[in-house]
DNA sequence: TGTATCGTACGATTTTAATCTTACCTTTGT
DNA sequence: ACAAAGGTAAGATTAAAATCGTACGATACA
């Protein structure tokens, strides 16, 4: 199934988005897992973790096999899908869909790191020389 | 004043990013005039409009001059620092804090137009060159 | 077989953002 | 002076996202 073609039920919200980051960096997952991958970075309780990923489930943004005593969750939805969607909507919200007004931006913020810059500019160069 | 040692008061609202758009386009304006261009987008009611200027005004990103009748409002904050500090947040959010990693996206990303790209690699070799 | 453990289901609550309602003030024109 | 028009202030409400509390089901094993 071609990327473009995927049905994207919506746009998953920031806590959403980092469930679905554990899930695509691990592979399929118990709420357990997940919610210990979680913990590495902030406090969060078990059955908030649970909660979400039903909802996100319901969605369609997981699916689940059910199993007795655990059930296990993978990602439903491709990675590099709802990454451009959510940063179509970012560029457009915050650049008016200007994309390399948002280039330019990151290029001068002194927060992005001079190896960043580097790769960026060897990925342009790449792309330029095919 | 240096941009990046300006106070910034937080982070803007989708709605409050809205106004403060408004504003940094326009110039200071008065409620009345920011509503009637929020209204060519979409429906507002004028005093919800209000409201959120005055939110946004007590969070110190608008300032205001209090005259008889009418308020004339301005932004009282950078547009590049409010944009270069939401786009740190979705770097960081979204890509884990690579910057290139989005730049890669962007590039294939279908909606990106033609001229879009063309600007981005002309900018960068305009880097280059330097 | 009973009880401790590990799990799910799901309603309730909290938090934050966004919107609306209503009251009231100020200027203007008659 | 007073009514109409245009403005502000601020509490109340709605909506959405995130979190939590609690009931209950299934397994394991002494």
């Amino acid at each position: 199934m071609n990327l473009k073609d995927q049905y994207i039920p919506g746009e998953p919200t920031k806590s959403e988005l980092e469930i679905l980051q554990v899930l695509w960096d691990n592979g399929p997952l118990t709420v357990r897992e997940v919610n210990s991958e979680l913990l590495k970075q902030r406090e969060v309780n078990y059955t908030t973790t649970l909660k979400q990923m039903q909802l996100l489930a319901d969605k369609g943004m997981l699916s689940r096999d059910d199993r007795p005593m655990k059930h296990i969750y993978s990602a439903a939805v491709e990675e590099q899908a709802i990454k451009g969607q959510l940063l179509k909507k970012f560029v457009n919200s915050t650049y008016k869909g200007s994309a390399s007004k948002l280039v330019l931006q990151l290029l001068g913020n002194e927060d992005t790191s001079l190896q960043e810059l580097q790769d960026i500019k060897d990925m342009i160069k790449k792309l330029e020389e095919k």
